[in-house]
RNA sequence: GGAGAGAUGGCAGAGCGGUCGAAUGCGGCGGUCUUGAAAACCGUUGAAGUGCAAGCUUCCGGGGGUUCGAAUCCCUCUCUCUCCGCCA
């Protein structure tokens, strides 16, 4: 959420950034500002009528004590009067207020000024593409038809037990899963991030800290008698850590990493691009967070792409990166890297990780705020990234490794596997 | 699921319906002392809105009520803790 007064200093600013990300209502940037000058002029004079209650409240009291019933009896006709106007202001800034707060909420985070113009993520800019692009050996298949011959997932059993988009990882692939989720988050543990093993259901109050709600509930499960949320991604437990908490300057950044499943409910996806791996409603994840100094954000953007980057090639994976288009970008953020990997077989780009800045966003409406030296409060950015999303680096893994000898898998792998290959 | 207790500032913990944004302790910050540190002592230390500022207003888990006036009384919701039951 933006901070109103910002909007009202950067009116045509935020107009402009807006329009990047081709956001339709622009009017609801003036009716914001109108709305918050008329909560401010209802606001100060009923302060102005609720001193004078205070003061005539304790001019009672001091009657009273003195024994001056009469006189006391006056006053409190004058605060009947004023009581009346009071409730009458008092309704109306709730209802101002509950109206900006919810047009302000529908208000997408400003694009940073490196974001590419566009609408669709043909527009995207690829930035970086590295790696090296495996020739296959004749026969080679798919991942899903790897994942039968090696016995890795069983996708009609997942079905059985929940339904389509649930897959049974079994024998060597469910063990595969671990050793990925295990590698990537001593790598994560490495470079300084604090291991978090989250709760994977969230409160309302925590799904509306991160943006899930209002408005996305839909791509959630929901266990209504309870009131939570399955959780999309580690990134909403974890960042909801400092919920409402004001932090010590020294003790940012604040480097967090956490594996956890993530649900979707992704709701109207069929076809080719669900087969297998590709798309599901139920996939582990390794998440980075990072709340940081404003000042360093970009700084740190960069580094967690780095990180991650370092991290995908580890896997010899052949990959690229994106810089989100305008249109592509998710509503939170300022500016989002996309990491691909190829998976050879399939001959399509998987996306494996998300990386974004999301400035005062997202801890604007968590209130996470950090003393400043000159002992103002500011909000601290927050950041997060995927490192890396498990199934579809299982399928370019399966893809781009297979050989007459079985699945050659990356060097970093095999101690946590067990073994340097699936046969 | 049954019974009880509680929710106050960074933490702990007081708080007759008015003088309470809130005692006290710890912690934090500044200072005195010290070669330096510790101890001791002195001072200071919540957030939000509005305003150039002085100031004014709001906030003692959330919501509602009583009252001229509520942290304090009433209703309600949520959450936490303790005991019992059940359970990985």
């Amino acid at each position: 959420m933006l901070q109103v007064n910002f909007i009202r200093q950067n009116r045509d600013l935020v107009i402009e950034r807006l329009g990047v990300k081709h956001f339709k209502d622009i009017d609801l940037v003036d009716t914001i500002i109108v709305q918050d000058d008329l909560r401010k002029k209802i606001q100060s004079s009923n302060d102005e009528l609720l001193s004078r209650r205070n003061q005539a409240s304790k001019e009672i009291g001091a009657l009273m004590g003195k024994g001056l019933k009469e006189e006391a009896e006056a006053k409190k006709g004058e605060v009947a009067s004023l009581k009346n106007q009071i409730d009458i202001n008092e309704q109306d800034l709730v209802r101002i207020e509950a109206e900006l707060k919810s047009w302000l909420e529908r208000i997408p985070n400003l694009p940073s000024i490196k974001v590419p113009l566009g609408k669709t993520p043909e527009d995207n800019a690829v930035v970086k593409e590295a790696g090296i692009k495996p020739v296959l050996p004749d026969g080679s298949v798919p991942h899903w038809e790897l994942i039968r011959k090696y016995d890795l997932v069983d996708f009609e059993t997942g079905v059985k037990i929940t339904g389509s988009g649930f897959p049974l990882f079994k024998g060597k692939g469910a063990k595969l899963q671990r050793a990925l989720i295990q590698y990537f988050l001593d790598f994560n543990i490495a470079a300084g991030y604090t291991e978090y093993l989250p709760p994977y259901m969230v409160n309302e109050a925590t799904a509306y800290g991160t943006g899930q709600l209002p408005d996305k509930e839909g791509q959630m499960y929901y266990m209504p008698a309870d009131n939570f949320y399955m959780i999309p991604t580690a990134e909403v437990p974890v960042t909801n850590i400092y919920r409402d908490e004001i932090v010590k300057e020294p003790d940012l950044p604040i480097k967090m990493t956490a594996h956890s499943p993530c649900f979707r409910r992704e709701a109207g996806s069929f076809g080719k691009d669900v087969r297998g791996l590709n798309r599901v409603h139920q996939f582990d994840k390794v998440e980075l967070v990072q709340l940081v100094h404003p000042d360093k954000s970009y700084a740190v953007l960069d580094e967690m792409v780095e990180h991650v980057e370092h991290l995908v090639q580890s896997l010899g994976l052949p990959y690229r990166i994106l810089r989100l288009c305008g249109g592509d970008m998710s509503f939170a953020s300022a500016l989002t890297y996309d990491f691909e990997v190829y998976s050879a077989a399939q001959e399509k780009w998987l996306e494996v990780s998300s990386v974004s800045n999301f400035e005062a966003f997202q801890t604007n409406r968590m209130k996470i705020r950090f003393k400043d030296a000159e002992g103002k409060m500011q909000l601290v950015h927050s950041l997060n990234g995927s490192s890396l999303a498990l199934p579809r680096i299982m399928a370019a893994l399966l893809e781009n490794n297979q050989s007459g000898k079985g699945i050659i898998l990356p060097e970093v792998l095999h101690k946590y596997f067990g073994a340097a290959s699936i046969e």
